[in-house]
RNA sequence: GGCCCCGUCGUCUAGUGGCCUAGGACGCCGCCCUCUCAAGGCGGAAGCGGCGGUUCGAACCCGCUCGGGGCUGCCA
């Protein structure tokens, strides 16, 4: 048995999105678990919609993920010479023909087909052209396309891990184009001659390709090549409306997710559980984790519709499974005090840990951060928190009773307590303590209050609570 | 239109003929804990698309039907 041998082959055509994170993901599992080679493999054959920046952003979102590719990338497009040569190695053995047809007759004829009510495809009309009439067209200067001729008869079967049998008449499948007039090769050909040439021993991919198995199957047996790859074809993965995830529909960029403060870790856990799952009900997985239990016979056959609210969710448990030293370092690109010089180092690491044990998202925790790192001018009581500390009973007693203990208390976690401040006033600390949350950290919802006052130092914490009483009287 | 694939709580899933009056997770609701928000604990509502078979017995097997998705391109 030779060695496994996975790739992930996208088309550099915009940003990765969801369900390709999710195709990389299965494969690079795969490999793992086998001790196998994943293969990055890069199809840029169109050539009009591909571009280098995707390519590059292709590679770092993988990275970040932690989906290692142990060869590669291959660039397609520098295969070309290869897939003529196959190209013409078809037509010389009849399993392909030059189409001489122009994209405007094509379309026409297609046209004339719906209207008749007949199912739309390429007609055959080049199959079987004369030399004499081919001599004319190649003297009239048309351009040729390659193409594969499907047998018309029979049926084309392959064995799917994940759906079993696959089947389908061949009739039912027109002649598709292999070679563009400008020679440049179609993603059939290149697939099936690289998956060849790269001895490729599975392929692992959405289930949108199910139905372009058969044709490169047919390319790989008219090559002369017999054996042929596992297929896995994954579920999609769904958009809110139902339908599959794609670049222009609905998708959804990781690069997007990183810049939300998610960690690679969630999004490797939870699209793990996009069309797998385990018998034990364990969610919470780390990669390795998850490759050592991983196998594409276990993958589902239904799609998935993405969730982000249970990808919040886990998002805060990855964020509680961290060490507190790598917490910090994650979150510090999303604080911007943290990137200038006299940065507190100190506090900013108190409060990523207090942090730690509440927040969903790092940015989640950069905004918990903040008010450590404004001056006291700065800083600012969002909307929501202001109209609710306003609408509270008796906020600038509270406030102010608040200063006076602060002004001679103990400065620690138990001499700050302000319980009794509130209490004294006849309130209840559930309900009115969201004034010093709001006064002092900018949110009624934040990190917890003694540990931040104490944190933010006397002199700060008593002038955000003047400072609210100032604003107080004068929004009255 | 033709062909292919799919169908368990709102969502992700476990389940491969009896262990299922269907289990877990997110979310939701209630209670507890509590300095806010979380986290945690406890409890709850919520599902096998439908109809026929096969069988002593069906979420699991078969047929039909309905629903969803995909492909049908000189995109991948």
């Amino acid at each position: 048995m030779s060695k496994t041998r996975v790739r992930f082959s996208p088309a550099p055509t915009g940003y990765l999105h969801v369900g390709g994170a999710r195709t990389a993901l299965f494969n690079w599992l795969y490999a793992r678990h086998v001790g196998g080679t994943f293969v990055l493999r890069v199809e840029d054959t169109d050539v009009g919609r591909s571009t280098t920046e995707s390519v590059e952003q292709i590679q770092n979102v993988l990275s970040w993920l932690g989906l290692n590719w142990d060869e590669g990338p291959y660039i397609q497009s520098q295969n070309s010479n290869r897939h003529r040569e196959v190209a013409s190695q078809l037509v010389a053995s009849g399993h392909a023909y030059e189409c001489f047809c122009t994209k405007e007759e094509l379309d026409q004829r297609l046209e004339i087909q719906r209207g008749a009510g007949l199912a739309p495809g390429y007609d055959g009309q080049c199959r079987d052209i004369d030399e004499a009439t081919r001599a004319t067209f190649v003297a009239e200067g048309r351009g040729a396309t390659v193409r594969f001729r499907t047998p018309d008869s029979g049926r084309s079967t392959f064995i799917d891990v994940v759906r079993g049998e696959v089947s389908v008449e061949w009739s039912t499948i027109r002649d598709f184009v292999l070679l563009r007039p400008d020679g440049s090769p179609i993603f059939y050909l290149a697939n099936a001659v690289d998956d060849v040439d790269m001895a490729i021993t599975h392929v692992v991919r959405g289930e949108d390709l199910i139905d372009t198995t058969h044709r490169v199957l047919a390319i790989r047996h008219a090559m002369g090549v017999d054996d042929q790859p596992v297929y896995a074809h994954c579920p999609l993965i769904l958009g809110p409306g139902g339908h599959k995830l794609s670049k222009r529909y609905g998708a959804v960029n990781i690069e997007d997710f990183r810049d939300a403060g998610y960690l690679p870790e969630t999004l490797v856990n939870y699209l793990a559980l996009l069309g797998w799952g385990t018998s034990d009900g364990v969610e919470l997985m780390s990669a390795i984790q998850i490759a050592e239990r991983f196998d594409i016979a276990d993958i589902n056959r239904s799609s998935a519709t993405f969730d982000g609210t249970k990808l919040e969710w886990m998002n805060g448990e990855h964020i509680r499974m961290l060490s507190t030293p790598d917490l910090i370092e994650r979150v510090r690109p999303f604080v911007a005090a943290a990137q200038t010089k006299g940065f507190d180092e100190i506090r900013f690491a108190e409060a990523v840990g207090l942090a730690q044990a509440r927040a969903t998202t790092l940015v989640h925790i950069a905004n918990q951060c903040e008010f450590l790192f404004v001056t006291d001018e700065d800083l600012a009581i969002d909307d929501s928190s202001w109209e609710r500390l306003v609408a509270q009973d008796g906020t600038a007693a509270l406030l102010e009773s608040a200063v006076q203990h602060l002004e001679r208390c103990d400065w620690t976690v138990e001499g700050v307590d302000l319980r009794p401040c509130v209490e004294g006033l006849g309130h209840k600390p559930r309900k009115a303590m969201h004034v010093f949350y709001s006064a002092i950290e900018g949110h009624a919802a934040g990190l917890p209050l003694w540990e931040s006052i104490v944190l933010l130092g006397r002199e700060s914490v008593i002038a955000r609570l003047k400072s609210a009483v100032a604003k107080l009287s004068a929004t009255v």
